[in-house]
DNA sequence: TGAAAAAATGATATGGTGTATCATTGTTTC
DNA sequence: GAAACAATGATACACCATATCATTTTTTCA
């Protein structure tokens, strides 16, 4: 089975466990971020389900679909690119921490990533003195993968 | 003499010695900037600039302006709320390190910080273990500001 | 079963952010 | 004072996102 279909399977359960629906058009969606490694806008989505599965999905109904994806933690959002991107941890059934994400400036592949606690703490820590709290510590960095870097070189 | 004006002055003479000038309209700009702690967004500068001095400028210009002003070191673009907030070192004559950005997400005040050397380090090695490198390390931080903190409670 | 309620999706319009392009004005330079 | 350059204006447009109301599909439960 494909590393696709595993990780739609679990959404699957995950979601029947939680007493809510994966629908035909949810399931698509997510499979369209799954089948990347970059991060997509709401209308490439739409592009992708209409070219893919003969689905045309207005782009309001894209963003109420991805609106329910995140809440069942299946994708995360982008705030810098505006776009979303399948979570890493689908297939896990732990709870995980915050997640970081890198972002390669030249072929914008995102990876996921879980920084240590301890450099968080002391990131929190930083922040309190300057009289904030850290709210959602969910940081987005502007990075050049090693694939790129190795090319260019 | 106003802290606005002092910082004005400042950025004066420093685009003088760097060869550049700063001209009404831009000086007009950073104004909007500087008398607020928070982040503006380009459409609300112009609005800013035609309320105050009744300029008339168009949002293709504002751009042009903030670009400007990013690329002199006076401004800083807040990439996750798509707004721009004056440097708060504009007064210093030294070069300062990366910034991080803590705002509110009740008032949207903005704090600019400088997280300790050790911290990014520890960062960046985290980065480069995950085959990634650490291009622009500006971090956009939600949080919740101390007073709106103590005003909740 | 089948009508009412709830959930999901569609359709349309609109607003904010940002850029491409070409035209115009203003300022140096020599 | 003409040529070269810098700054700004004007128009059009692309993309991201949401508000609103309509329609379809699914659940619920008497």
């Amino acid at each position: 089975m494909s590393r696709v279909q595993a990780a739609i399977d679990h959404a699957e359960n995950s979601c029947k466990s939680r007493g809510v629906k994966l629908t035909n058009k949810r399931r698509q969606v997510l499979s369209g971020l799954l089948q990347s490694n970059k991060a997509k806008s709401a209308y490439e989505l739409a592009d992708y389900c209409r070219d893919e599965f003969g689905e045309k999905l207005p782009p309001m109904s894209v963003y109420r679909i991805l609106e329910f994806l995140q809440e069942e933690r299946l994708v995360h959002k982008l705030n810098l690119a505006n776009k979303y991107i399948a979570c890493t941890h689908i297939t896990c059934d732990h709870d995980h921490g915050i997640s970081q994400f890198l972002i390669c400036d030249n072929c914008q592949t995102v990876k996921e990533i879980t920084v240590k606690k301890s450099t968080m703490n002391t990131l929190k820590r930083n922040v309190e003195d300057a009289g904030f709290d850290l709210l959602s510590p969910q940081m987005e960095l502007n990075c050049l993968c090693h694939d790129c870097k190795n090319k260019a070189a």
